[in-house]
DNA sequence: GCGATCACG
DNA sequence: ACGTACGTGATCGCT
């Protein structure tokens, strides 16, 4: 190692962009502890990131500070902390303590003077220096030896600005020192001195930068430009020069601080492990994975079974009408082990062995799927090639009924499920076996194996009460039991169904693309004059914007935006531009689509995806391995590869599409009287949109006003925003706001609709669909604009598409039901939200057609009619 | 493992 | 002033 390195946090600043920016989360004891963790995960990820030797952290103190005695009405530069982050301070220490990380605070002073004085004696004695802070005030420390951070809170994650001092000279202009002279001049609108002048960022750093501080501007100050703020800088002059005192770092604070004591080489102590468990961080906890789990009280009513009577007498016990918890573990179509939990205190788990064999196993779960009141699992989907059973009979999903209740998590797990519906802290699958396959556990740790199993059983029988009286509770039970659990089974008879592809076929179009590919490529390193990675954005960038010196490199967050919509800008006057999106077309289609769908072909010559039941927010479902809901269809090369989804030797596809099922929810559930005369039988929705909005006959309607129209449904459908409808159009603000108003004054009844939505959401707390589905919106209540008005959008959106979803399953199941009751042998082998593909035999084609039309049309009462276009063909393409 | 990009509704 | 359209998944490059 070369040199020592420290990292040096502000605590009440890293806390608040934690609070402000990681949506709000409690632990089932009722603690607010998103700050908690968004503090961990940013320190812990600039730990590894910095590879430190040493981290402290410093905090302000409650009493007043030297500042205050420069400055009576000086309260520092923070704002009144709410509640929910101030109970999380406390907490914040509790687990640094815990860390063993020492919390740095100083009588008189504030925390950034105790980083300023840490900091700048670390640099003297030779040591690097990284200082994480979300308050820019910081920037005045930067220099050779030490770097700030600050991180920003944006959706999906957190990213973090580094500052060496050229890194605050590019950004504002001036040195790190100048800094504060130009915050002083600028008035900082955080500070809560009245009447400082209020200078343009621009403005000050083109002063500082030319006088170097404020009391040289001032001394020139019949040379400052422009006469606002020379006038601005006349009148408060004395303010800001108290600003810059206020704002100026002490780096000579005194406080005694111990490198030893510093150490950040173990931070995974066991009572830091019992913190990270109690406030539920369940991604933070595989950090500490050599840190020993106890056994919760359950597992004492655990028991192995390992022969064949004991079994008979198990089974024999479980009496008809009972409720049970069940799980099956499989692998490669064979079952590893099962769980069967018939109470509180009595868990099995079976192993096949001797005359215990697997298909006696599974029998015996078969039965019990006959003669039980109830038998819950874990997850459903899954077990159904092994249960063989029906939507007629009495299973329970357990992940299913807890997406219902919070569709936002990542996974149920029996652990995720034991802790929200049963208050229970139980070890998880991870913790117990890593990353080892259970059948791989059972050789070489049976007691964990056999423990991790039990758990599964356990868990689906114990939370089943729980989750039904929740879903009672919130009104989603009949959506649970009439959609959901048996969307379940129609999901299943889809994928095991798959759909034909043709390999061949696909290799040949892959090869096509490879073809052009390769022309293209070297087009471009002529063009471009280099050869370099034009599937990098990075390395684009560079050649476009920073050798070929393109205009406009704007958009930057990583270098230069690359993106098609940056690219389509500049491809009229550069045929280069042109040739890279061509590229990017061709590349996309290759390695996703030709080269990626093909590992999906099985040896039936057909691909079985996944269809995803508790993935998305709004009840959507999802496609993967492959994604079979993202196939090409806008562009025509790309929907070229719809020519290799085919039906079966003798069948044709039938593919139906509802027509603009989302603006037809929105005119039913608004009720807008207007709306829903307009829907009634239109077929050019946008178009009559168009008509009414901009006061134009129908037939008289132009391409544009169409166009526009189009993009404001699409709007009022996303949750209407002036900006992003000016982006959508590429129009101004001014424009976009006229027009979303023309459409509130045509529809008054979608205005007051959609405001509703946003006043119940903020109310509950949740979006509700039409038939009950439930989406938390816990973004309505923050305090950050930007993330509010994200939960205001979501709040509009989610009931609109969460309906169509809720129309889609319900035809879906009643399709599938109904072809299977008369005998017929067409079945279902896509859906694509909106979209049924449907495999026919030829002879039942015109009468399959009927029923999927009929029961895509009448699988809600609107007051609108849905609409449904449905076509022949001998592929995916044709049929479109 | 994550961001950028791009395919779909 | 802030800075985005809603919902997904796969692939690639990069660290």
């Amino acid at each position: 190692m070369d040199k020592e390195k420290i990292v040096l946090i502000d605590g009440h600043s890293i806390m608040s962009r934690a609070f402000y920016g990681v949506p709000e989360l409690t632990n089932s004891e009722g603690l607010h502890t998103n700050a908690v963790y968004g503090f961990l995960n940013i320190m812990f990820k600039i730990l590894e990131e910095e590879q430190a030797d040493h981290v402290a952290v410093a905090f302000d103190r409650k009493e007043p500070t030297f500042r205050h005695k420069m400055f009576e009405p000086y309260k520092g530069t923070r704002k009144p902390m709410p509640e929910e982050l101030h109970e999380q301070v406390d907490l914040m220490k509790e687990v640094l303590g815990a860390m063993e990380v020492p919390i740095l605070t100083l009588a008189g002073y504030e925390a950034d003077d105790i980083l300023g004085t840490v900091a700048k004696e670390s640099q003297a004695k030779g040591v690097e220096v990284v200082v994480v802070s979300g308050d820019r005030d910081l920037l005045q420390l930067a220099d050779e030896h030490i770097k700030i951070r600050i991180p920003k809170t944006s959706r999906g994650g957190t990213e973090i600005k580094d500052y060496y001092p050229e890194d605050v000279k590019n950004e504002y202009h001036v040195t790190p020192t100048e800094f504060i002279d130009m915050k002083a001049l600028m008035g900082d609108s955080s500070d809560n001195i009245p009447g400082v002048p209020s200078i343009g960022e621009k403005t000050a750093a083109a002063i500082i930068e030319a006088y170097g501080s404020i009391e040289n501007a001032y001394a020139h100050i019949e040379e400052i430009k422009p006469p606002r703020a020379k006038k601005s800088l006349e009148e408060n002059y004395s303010l800001a020069q108290l600003s810059k005192e206020l704002a100026t770092i002490n780096i000579n604070c005194g406080i005694e601080f111990s490198y030893d004591d510093a150490k950040a080489d173990n931070l995974y102590t066991p009572a830091a492990y019992q913190y990270m468990k109690r406030l539920e961080f369940k991604s933070l906890l595989s950090r500490f994975s050599d840190t020993p789990v106890e056994s919760p009280s359950a597992e004492a009513h655990f028991q192995m079974v390992t022969d064949f009577g004991e079994a008979e007498a198990i089974f024999a016990a479980c009496k008809a009408g009972a409720k049970i918890g069940l799980e099956l573990v499989t692998l490669d179509h064979e079952l590893t082990a099962m769980a069967l939990c018939t109470g509180e205190e009595a868990t099995y788990c079976f192993v096949p062995q001797g005359f215990m064999r697997a298909e006696y196993l599974v029998e015996k779960a078969r039965d019990l799927c006959r003669s039980c009141e109830r038998v819950s699992v874990l997850k459903l989907k899954p077990l159904l090639p092994f249960l063989k059973a029906e939507s007629d009979s009495p299973l329970f999903d357990a992940s299913v009924a807890g997406y219902l209740l919070n569709p936002l998590k990542d996974t149920y797990d029996y652990d995720d499920l034991a802790r929200d519906y049963l208050g229970m802290t139980v070890p998880s699958r991870a913790d117990l076996l890593g990353k080892q396959t259970i059948k791989k556990a059972l050789e070489s740790d049976e007691k964990k194996a056999f423990t991790c199993i039990c758990y599964m059983g356990y868990i689906a029988f114990m939370s089943a009460d729980r989750l039904t009286e929740e879903l009672k509770k919130a009104e989603m039970y009949s959506l649970f039991t009439d959609i959901e659990m048996p969307l379940i089974y129609s999901l299943f008879h889809m994928e095991q169904v798959g759909i034909k592809a043709e390999r061949e076929r696909l290799k040949e179009y892959g090869d096509r693309l490879k073809v052009q590919i390769v022309a293209l490529e070297q087009k471009i390193y002529e063009e471009t004059g280099e050869t370099f990675n034009i599937n990098s954005p990075k390395q684009l960038g560079e050649v476009l914007f920073d050798h070929m010196k393109l205009p406009n490199g704007k958009k930057t967050k990583s270098g230069y935006s690359t993106a098609a919509d940056v690219l389509d800008k500049l491809a009229p006057d550069y045929p280069v531009v042109q040739m890279i999106l061509d590229y990017r077309q061709l590349t996309k289609l290759n390695s996703t689509y030709a080269e990626g769908l093909a590992v999906y072909i099985g040896p039936d010559e057909r691909i079985h995806g996944t269809f995803n039941q508790t993935i998305t927010a709004t009840g959507r479902i999802s496609s993967t391995e492959p994604n079979l809901q993202n196939i090409p269809v806008r562009m025509e090369l790309g929907r070229e590869i719809r020519k290799i989804f085919v039906p079966e030797d003798g069948c044709v596809f039938i593919d139906a599409d509802y027509s603009q099922i989302e603006l037809r929810v929105l005119a039913h559930m608004s009720g807008d009287e207007r709306l829903i005369g307009a829907y009634r039988h239109a077929d050019d929705i946008h178009a009559i949109t168009a008509s009414e909005v901009f006061h134009t006959p129908l037939d008289e309607v132009t391409p544009l006003q169409r166009r526009n129209a189009k993009a404001v449904n699409f709007g009022i459908v996303y949750g209407i925003s002036s900006f992003g409808l000016s982006e959508g159009l590429s129009i101004s603000r001014k424009e976009a706001t006229e027009y979303i108003n023309k459409y509130f004054e045509t529809y008054p009844g979608v205005k007051e609709f959609l405001d509703r939505l946003v006043a119940d959401a903020k109310e509950t707390g949740y979006a509700v669909s039409m038939f009950g589905r439930r989406r938390p919106v816990p973004e309505l209540k923050s305090t950050n604009f930007m993330q509010r008005s994200f939960g205001e959008r979501v709040a509009m959106n989610s009931p609109i598409q969460g309906t169509a979803a809720d129309i889609m399953k319900i035809a879906m199941i009643r399709v599938d039901r109904a072809l299977k009751a008369k005998g017929l042998k067409s079945r279902i082998v896509l859906q694509v939200h909106d979209e049924l593909l449907i495999e026919t035999q030829k002879d039942e084609v015109e009468a399959v057609k009927a029923l999927l039309v009929d029961e895509m049309k009448h699988a809600a009462d609107l007051s609108v009619s849905l609409e449904v276009e449905a076509n022949v063909g001998d592929s995916w393409f044709d049929a479109k």
